[in-house]
DNA sequence: AAAAAATATTTGTATATACAAATAAAACCC
DNA sequence: GGGTTTTATTTGTATATACAAATATTTTTT
């Protein structure tokens, strides 16, 4: 069944939650080159562009919660691809080489999305979309 | 920081999630009075609405898997609003006497949450873009 | 400077969701 | 009608995410 047959398509509760999971399933095909989930992804390249960038920062711009940047941050670790030293009461976090080198990949796996699902999509409609979609996400800051 | 301030705010897939999730976060308030999460309501409501509905036919309608439906049910049965009577290969999902009481309160916290929402975004512009958003996620069932 | 408040992060626990494999029944085919 | 394939569902396991409480440090206040 087409999202807009379900009886609840009418619901943003339902859309917004649909839409996300099949866009998601897009990006984690993307981001197999790398073998990194999207979220590990994009705050791996938080952390190489903005090497020593704290938890905090990371959960303001990812709009996840702190709780849920330490667990990213943990399985990274593992990985060996970040390293956090922690100063006081802040924690920086840092990429290490093995992560730098991967760089190159990570732009091909953003691109290979983007391709992807502008492909599927059409770049004017999903720019668009994408617009409203952020306006509407401001005003639920609540 | 605002959805639209973050470094990632083209790329569709932090939109559509970090939309999804401020929208699941209005929809869980609207649900409280229920006492259910969002995705238990919906699936209740459907359960009530089609008495004998199968898992397959919710995964469907709700655009979920099977297993995910089948772990709804289980939690659902446990509060004894629902019941499996399985014939064969088919499950068949009923609504209990309590469910069916319950559904005057289901309305009301569906009505909630569309006040609340369209109250923060407006109805002809939330309109617009759910809209959209189907029309994007049928372009992606693969 | 000691006490209180604010801030940053982590930890314990819980939820929703999915994939892949297992199970079981039904339908098909020769 | 017996073997094979398809279909429906469940189960085992894993992931992403969040909330609330705990911890630890810094800042403010008095």
């Amino acid at each position: 069944m087409k999202t807009s047959e379900s009886k609840y398509c009418s619901c943003i509760y339902f859309s917004a939650n649909a839409l996300a999971r099949k866009i998601e399933k897009l990006a984690i095909e993307s981001w197999k080159k790398a073998n990194l989930s999207p979220s590990h992804a994009y705050l791996l390249m938080l952390v190489i562009e903005d090497a020593g960038i704290q938890p905090g920062a990371l959960a303001s711009q990812m709009q996840l919660t702190p709780s849920t940047i330490t667990r990213l941050i943990e399985k990274m670790e593992k990985k060996k691809l970040v390293v956090r030293i922690m100063e006081g009461k802040v924690t920086n976090v840092y990429p290490t080489p093995k992560a730098k080198v991967m760089l190159p990949i990570l732009k091909e796996c953003v691109n290979h999305f983007f391709e992807a699902y502008s492909k599927i999509v059409g770049k004017d409609e999903s720019l668009h979309l994408v617009q409203n979609m952020n306006k509407l996400a401001d005003k639920l800051t609540l």
